[in-house]
RNA sequence: GGGCGUUUAGCUCAGCUGGUUCAGAGCACCUGCCUUACAAGCAGGGGGUCACAGGUUCGAAUCCUGUAACGCCCA
């Protein structure tokens, strides 16, 4: 039987090879049944240009831990796992990729780029799909789906021109992210902030018809040439009179106007601001408000247009910076420049600023689309994990900006809206036309654009079907039961999965939805790939284990809070592991040549009973705490029922019986091994899937697979609480015999003789039953009952809740040291007892508080009291 | 500026509805052990005014208010 399991723990050896069994079996693989109940979870698809990195572990592990749960009570479990095109990420590499072979996207021409782009996603995207299943994830891969699959891209098209014939989408020319690299406009998500040290350049404005000049501050100079107004605060008195009057902008000699506006913050600066509205958000909004002029002075790749004075044309931003401010210190327009820090946009893509820039856009209109979204969080139809998120949404539910969903790229979803090249229509298509609708000519033209990805992956919880068509798939795992997810996207997909679950399908997407923290090092840092923090966790699996990585991230993993993780912290779930493997390995050794029998036919003793109640207690909770999503409780009771409680102290008190008991007894003993050995697995399973597996294969009367066995279920018949109590109280017996033994610096071999007091004589039996435990744990050559006795001076005491005990030194103690310790221990005994009774004669107290309450204090006086006995008459005793 | 979160042992964190040694675990540290499952281990030990200040209560790590530090989100 051992045979079967190695003499050390090298998860190396069989993780990849279980793996490759449980998907050879087709374990992972879910067909609609409608005989069972469905448990769906649609993975958030990872960039097929990514690569894993510790939080797709966090978050696959967890939903790892969800599936495998389910699955195993008896739910049609099924995990969609896919991968996401990442229009503008996917299109930078591939056009890097080109690049290298000395091949330009624009040279090319669209096609055959996006030839080139999908024999680059052949070959190099996802790799994370391979990433993940060396972690365990057991996703059913037969339902893999990409966001630009034919079936997927027919959704996408479909859920466009369905919301543009409704009318939800329209053409706008408005301020967006521009990226001059990409050359495109990017979400606020695309956006990353640093702080730049740069300056604020103080400029003259004259005002017209009067000697007096305006000065304004600003951080960018070189916008001037699209400058349309000056804005000052109303209240401000030094600027008052100048509102309604009308300003020379330098350089450019365009007579603007003064403004007043509460906007302005009159402590920044000057208090007069410049106004571009074609190059600032909040310019934009001023503009929109007074009805000012908007110049748009930029190109889409950020130089200067044909709008500003010619010896600025086609110069970069940055450089017609310098010109700018060289052209005003020539005019005497420049007052001074200041340090200045401030936070500057980036583009995640180009990294470079990005420019806010006018363009004309596809924009989604949000207001009515989003109710359906707010009423099923507000109704709790859909539960937030933890709450305090809900806010969150709300907020931006509630602020909610038309959404631009075009973008200048062309690895995407091409936009379905054709144009006649003669008259000019257009409309939204499914299929391409053939002619123009109105004027019948044939030269239609498509749009080209691509959607935004989230416009695509927003549909993943149905579109991963055959949606819109209906079918049985749709039916049964649709909506899904969980999401498990990240905050930051809150917004970007898990609001707008809500939203088009609701206006496609008229059904919610998912009714839980868990946020996992941020996993940070072990110095509170976000990981990131310019800080060098962010391991491998490949090269993590290959040390410790997939196993060791999943159990340690999860336990680290408190509902919603940010986890430190370091590389060594995995020891914590590799150790774990060796310990279950060598305890396995302990319990088949024995099991050789043993018949294990059933339950309802051993003749339990009571450390069984013990074991089997605390077995079942922890069964019950980790139940809950699944259920409840606490992962990392569910780790910890799994680790402390395993390690402390099974392996500290029933396999250790097993082996009295095992290697001096009868047949009948290590029968017994053996057979409650396996028992408990074999549903520790199984609870343990989702979580640390490999070596659970590995174990339970070789278990006598095993199952195939762990992994389509049935999870443990309480079982009321084998819990036992008054077993359950008496063995805790061994226990501390136990404890306090090796306390003093390590205090006393016995020697390990030495055996010790113990009388043992019980504080009620009821107690006795408790020894009498477990006189084994008390003489071979903390080896003791006798353990007799006393009472009412009176310590002997070669012997030392020690005190338990509920019992005294004595054991004979023989001449070893230090009797100085003895009373020091017992003088101290009467001090402390004594504070306690005064400050119980303070509360006691508190009457109001004993009048308020509930009556258990008083008891309780009555009854820890009570002990208090019979404690202080003891410790005097040891003391007594040591004279 | 608005919102949210965190602050408990040297480190990472438990401590859910105030009340049994409620101040705990792991790591680290100290002592002793290669005891025939496991040194990735076993047995024991030391270590904290529960961020600070008030308040509620018979009673506060726990509830309330304020302050501070750190972090995140939004503007």
């Amino acid at each position: 039987m051992s045979e079967g399991l190695p003499q050390s723990y090298n998860p190396k050896e069989f993780e990849e090879s279980l793996y490759r069994f449980w998907t050879d079996e087709g374990y992972f693989h879910s067909e609609a049944n409608p005989a069972k109940k469905p448990y769906t979870i649609v993975i958030p698809p990872p960039n097929v240009t990514g690569m894993l990195h510790m939080g797709h572990i966090l978050n696959n592990t967890i939903q790892d831990i969800l599936i495998r749960y389910h699955r195993m009570n008896g739910y049609e479990a099924c995990w969609i796992p896919g991968t996401d095109h990442a229009s503008i990420a996917t299109e930078a590499k591939v056009v890097k990729w080109l690049a290298e072979s000395g091949i330009s996207k624009d040279a090319i021409g669209r096609d055959k780029f996006l030839e080139y782009a999908r024999d680059w996603k052949d070959k190099y995207g996802g790799i994370i799909i391979s990433q993940l299943k060396r972690l365990g994830a057991s996703c059913d891969w037969e339902r893999e789906r990409f966001t630009m699959d034919d079936g997927y891209y027919k959704s996408v098209i479909h859920a466009f021109v369905d919301l543009y014939k409704k009318g939800y989408i329209y053409k706008g020319y408005r301020l967006v992210n521009w990226c001059p690299v990409s050359k495109s406009a990017i979400s606020e998500e695309e956006v990353y902030y640093q702080e730049i040290k740069g300056s604020l350049w103080y400029i003259l404005y004259p005002v017209k018809d009067s000697d007096e000049k305006i000065t304004i501050a600003t951080t960018r100079p070189e916008t001037l040439l699209g400058d349309t107004a000056v804005a000052v605060n109303p209240k401000d008195k030094r600027y008052q009179h100048l509102i309604g009057k009308t300003v020379i902008l330098p350089i450019v000699g365009r007579e603007i106007p003064v403004i007043g506006d509460e906007y302005v913050d009159t402590d920044f600066g000057t208090g007069a601001l410049k106004v571009t509205p074609a190059h600032d958000p909040n310019d934009y909004e001023l503009a929109k408000k007074h009805d000012l002029e908007i110049i748009n002075i930029m190109n889409i790749d950020a130089t200067l247009n044909e709008r500003v004075p010619e010896e600025f044309r086609d110069i970069d931003r940055y450089e017609a910076r310098e010109a700018v401010v060289q052209k005003l210190m020539e005019l005497k327009l420049l007052v001074k420049t200041e340090d200045y820090t401030n936070n500057v946009g980036y583009s995640e893509r180009g990294h470079v600023p990005i420019e806010p820039l006018l363009s004309e856009q596809w924009y989604m209109r949000m207001e009515d689309l989003i109710k359906p979204a707010v009423d099923k969080v507000k109704d709790g139809s859909i539960r937030l994990y933890p709450e305090r998120w809900v806010k969150t949404y709300f907020h931006w539910l509630e602020n909610i900006r038309d959404w631009c969903i075009s973008r200048q790229l062309w690895w995407g979803h091409r936009i379905p809206v054709y144009y006649c090249q003669e008259c000019g229509f257009y409309d939204a298509y499914e299929t391409a036309p053939k002619k123009c609708e109105k004027c019948g000519s044939a030269k239609m033209r498509q749009d080209d654009d691509v959607l935004d990805t989230w416009a695509s992956s927003w549909l993943w919880p149905f579109a991963v079907h055959s949606w819109p068509e209906t079918d049985s798939d749709l039916e049964f795992y649709y909506p899904t039961n969980t999401l498990v997810t990240a905050p930051d996207i809150i917004f970007f997909w898990v609001a707008r999965m809500i939203i088009a679950g609701m206006e496609f399908l008229g059904k919610i997407p998912f009714d839980k939805v868990y946020f996992t923290g941020l996993v940070r090092d072990d110095l509170g840092r976000k990981m990131s790939k310019s800080l060098g923090n962010s391991p491998d966790p490949l090269d993590v699996i290959a040390e410790f284990g997939a196993d060791a990585l999943r159990y340690t991230i999860i336990r680290l993993a408190p509902l919603g809070n940010d986890i430190l993780y370091s590389n060594e912290k995995c020891e914590l779930g590799r150790n774990f592991a060796n310990k279950i493997w060598n305890a396995a390995k302990f319990i088949l050794h024995n099991a050789e040549n043993v018949k294990p029998a059933n339950m309802s036919k051993i003749e339990f003793d009571d450390i069984d009973k013990w074991i089997l109640t605390r077995y079942y207690k922890t069964v019950a909770k980790v139940r809950a705490e699944i259920e409840g999503f606490a992962f990392n409780d569910a780790t910890s009771s799994l680790y402390d029922f395993i390690w402390s409680a099974f392996c500290d102290w029933y396999i250790e008190a097993s082996k009295i019986k095992i290697y001096n008991g009868t047949d009948a007894e290590k029968t017994g003993k053996v057979s409650v091994l396996l028992h408990i050995l074999e549903g520790a697995l199984k609870l343990l399973h989702p979580v640390m899937p490999f070596i659970t597996e590995k174990i339970y294969q070789v278990l006598p009367g095993a199952e195939k697979s762990i992994m389509t066995a049935e999870y443990p279920v309480y079982n009321e018949k084998l819990v036992f609480e008054r077993e359950e109590s008496d063995i805790d109280w061994v226990m501390q017996v136990i404890y306090t015999i090796r306390n003093i033994r390590g205090e006393k610096g016995i020697p390990p071999q030495a055996q010790v003789a113990v009388k043992i007091q019980p504080d009620d004589p009821s107690y006795a039996p408790r020894i009498d039953n477990n006189r084994e435990l008390i003489l071979r744990l903390p080896k003791a050559s006798s353990a007799e009952i006393v009472s009412d006795y009176n310590k002997a001076d070669n012997e030392v005491a020690g005190i338990g809740p509920g019992f005294q005990l004595f054991i004979s030194l023989e001449g070893l103690i230090d009797v100085e040291k003895e009373r020091e310790k017992l003088t101290k221990e009467i001090e402390r005994t004594e504070g306690s007892i005064k400050g119980t009774k303070a509360k006691l004669s508190n009457e109001k107290f004993v009048a308020q508080a509930p009556a258990d309450i008083v008891a309780k204090e009555r009854d820890k006086l009570a002990y208090l009291e019979t404690e202080l006995v003891k410790l005097k008459s040891n003391l007594t005793a040591l004279k």
